[in-house]
DNA sequence: TGTATACTCTACTATGTTAATAGAGATTAT
DNA sequence: ATAATCTCTATTAACATAGTAGAGTATACA
């Protein structure tokens, strides 16, 4: 697995919009891009991306701005990386038809790609933004000086 | 971590190198492309990096070809993985000065593609060349119709 | 010693992906 | 109305990947 910026920016700003959840507060794309160091324009890209996705929602106007639309609990870490990446497998192959994969030598190989993809998987599907919502606030409770 | 067909050719070649290991035959680069359908002038090229990398050795002329110049037992997917591709980590990240690490929010990732490099390494670097020689072996001797 | 065979090395190219930028359009609170 | 904000499509620069080309070097053997 690789993660791209694209995907770094989406989970941190998943995180963001879970840090504000419950409170009627929408930041804007404007207010999370400043916050978050991503450059606007490509932010307003992964949103509407999230947005297609379910994983968020906008109200437009003035008062507008991003939240999520499902609770952080029931979003895990393996849901949106796999929605904006694309399945994790290591290789093309691990699916049906590759051409290598008809003899026995490639197989071999197939399955070490499984097992490592599997082993990904059980990571990244465990972890819900619950999880890291609780993560933060409790260090950011501890260290007084961060954000 | 993502495995890009310079690796995939890689692994395979070491992997048919290994199947004559112990013999003294040197399969030529044209042998090798030939029967794992990789691109010759690709494979010239990825066997010098594996020479390069000690992995294999050749010779030269009418006589040539390539072979091994590890015990199978000795050479681990991690290691060639690792030579071919880089470091195994999801994000430039994992590793030092990656400006979106400086506060909390983001070491709540870091931490996380920590854990799926670490996973993905005990896969890797826990299988070696005789592991998977073995399995073809024991494989091509049951199925008779394989190459 | 010549020659065929096979490895060695450097450079080039086509294609695709990623990260970002640009700008016009649509919605909404006030 | 209008300012603020989201929406949408197109474009671009940089880079990586996969593959191609061709000239050069070493070696076995007749």
């Amino acid at each position: 697995m690789r993660i791209t910026y694209r995907t770094d920016y989406a989970l941190k700003t998943i995180l963001e919009l879970g840090l504000h959840f419950g409170q009627d507060s929408a930041p804007t794309i404007h207010e999370i891009a400043e916050r978050l160091d991503i450059p606007e324009k490509f932010l307003e890209q992964i949103l509407l991306d999230l947005k297609r996705g379910g994983f968020v929602e906008s109200r437009r106007g003035k008062i507008g701005g991003y939240f999520l639309s499902q609770k952080p609990r029931e979003i895990t870490l393996g849901k949106v990386i796999r929605f904006i990446e694309g399945p994790i497998e290591p290789v093309a192959c691990v699916g049906h038809n590759y051409k290598g994969c008809q003899d026995i030598r490639s197989c071999v190989f197939r399955n070490i790609w499984q097992r490592v993809a599997e082993s990904t998987a059980k990571i990244i599907d465990g972890i819900t933004f619950e999880d890291l919502v609780k993560q933060v606030k409790g260090k950011e409770a501890v260290s007084s000086y961060s954000i």
